[in-house]
DNA sequence: TCCCAGCAATTGGTCAGACCAAATTGGTCT
DNA sequence: AGACCAATTTGGTCTGACCAATTGCTGGGA
């Protein structure tokens, strides 16, 4: 069987049908660039003799791609829309697909992510109690600069989730839904500077249990500022990084 | 012909086909809560029955659900999922559909989207060249205090739109994609203060002028933060608004 | 030469019916 | 009760057919 494409895009998404299958293998094919935006989709006739499937299962598998946004279905034809106008859910498989890419995506990814988190904390301070305050400073204890094992990462996701889940916005949570089902797992170990990660989680805790929103704010946007000036060094001293339009 | 101006606008999604008009049937049914979390979805056979259609529709229908996150389709059966996991693309739907949340949710999406607004801006600065300010400052401009019709949201979005074109993070794009497909049309025009309108106006274009990133991100966060007390108080001025949980 | 009306092919939308494998269910035996 | 098993239900796959709208070609007229 052709697993070529999929064992690439296999790194988080495991097709559970024929219909996701032959989806992900053209969403693949069209985040790789294979045709161009405004371009038409093969009809769904030529994508079943391709496939060699049968109807129900290509409509179906069109009609994940056009829920991603990232083709048009009309009567007459599907045509390719531009990644600039699809879902959240295109991000993951652009990070597994587009290697030339993945370093400027991961530098917004940042950006947006420290917005996000210094938001999500500001709120969660404006209507914790003080259990729940304890709790979010419990979850930064876990980072332990000795061992590698712990991950800022993961702790930082974490008390993403515990600031959503005490103020309880819902659309900061179905935004942090989509970015976490998209980076989760798709980021690479970078090394980070385990003394600063200490300071910068004391700041964290230390703005927690005094609730104070905006120490804690300015904490998070200075941290993921030097990550994300970390990460375009990086970028630029590794290859194939002059990337101009994508 | 183009109907993409209609499609916008247009309040309540009119399904292209009969998959679709299905999907937003039963969306709508789950987001008002006539199935809980957990819960078995209908078997695809009686649903068939019950809209006098066929499984290949229903399929399609069941497709679009599972891919807005708020069914898990497995052989065996199909599971409603909370709404806190789904996508960004039940928002819209939730703010048509249960008017009880209405208030709070404009809320939560306020205090969201000024937070992007204030992310993207600042962006914006970090890397505008002067036509690209004098282009914003262009777009602020629009803002007439003594007509009616220059709506200070729609200035807003655009405003969203052109820093976005700037700074080119495809994230912050996304995102913002979502929460406009979400949101244009569904927001009342709730009156606001002119003057104090006029004055958040001219704060922006001069932070835009003389790129000041700083003075841009604080203009925005305290305008909107004005906007969601003026939102707070009306909830709580309007009946039903005792909201504890969704 | 250019334009466009009209025709034919293509395309998506809908539908009916069949079989398979996995999961669920309900009853039975231990 | 609990473990086991068989029947039923359920989603997954597949075939083949017809309709309506769109598309694209083509031939005739300006």
């Amino acid at each position: 069987m052709n697993q070529s494409l999929h064992d690439i895009a296999s790194k988080a998404d495991s097709p559970k049908n024929r219909a996701e299958e032959i989806a992900f293998i053209l969403r693949d094919e069209i985040l790789i660039g294979q045709y161009r935006a405004g371009e038409r989709l093969p009809s769904e006739r030529d994508l079943v003799a391709r496939f060699n499937s049968n109807r129900g299962a290509v409509r179906e598998a069109t009609k994940i791609l056009s829920e991603l946004g990232l083709v048009s279905i009309q009567p007459g034809g599907a045509r390719i829309v531009a990644v600039e106008q699809a879902t959240l859910a295109v991000l993951g498989p652009l990070l597994d697909m587009r290697e030339e890419v993945r370093p400027q995506l991961i530098i917004e990814f940042v950006e947006v992510f420290s917005a996000l988190v210094a938001l999500s904390a500001r709120l969660a301070m404006s209507q914790a109690t003080e259990q729940e305050r304890h709790n979010l400073a419990a979850i930064l204890d876990r980072f332990d600069p000795e061992t590698e094992s712990t991950d800022i990462r993961s702790i930082m996701a974490e008390f993403m989730q515990a600031s959503i889940d005490i103020h309880n916005n819902l659309v900061l949570r179905l935004i942090g839904n989509g970015l976490r089902s998209q980076i989760m797992g798709r980021l690479d170990q970078t090394t980070s500077d385990r003394a600063s990660d200490r300071a910068f989680i004391d700041a964290m805790r230390e703005g927690v249990l005094s609730s104070d929103a905006d120490l804690l704010a300015t904490t998070v946007i200075r941290h993921f500022d030097e990550a994300r000036k970390r990460l375009i060094e990086q970028a630029e001293i590794s290859p194939s990084s002059l990337r101009s339009k994508r």
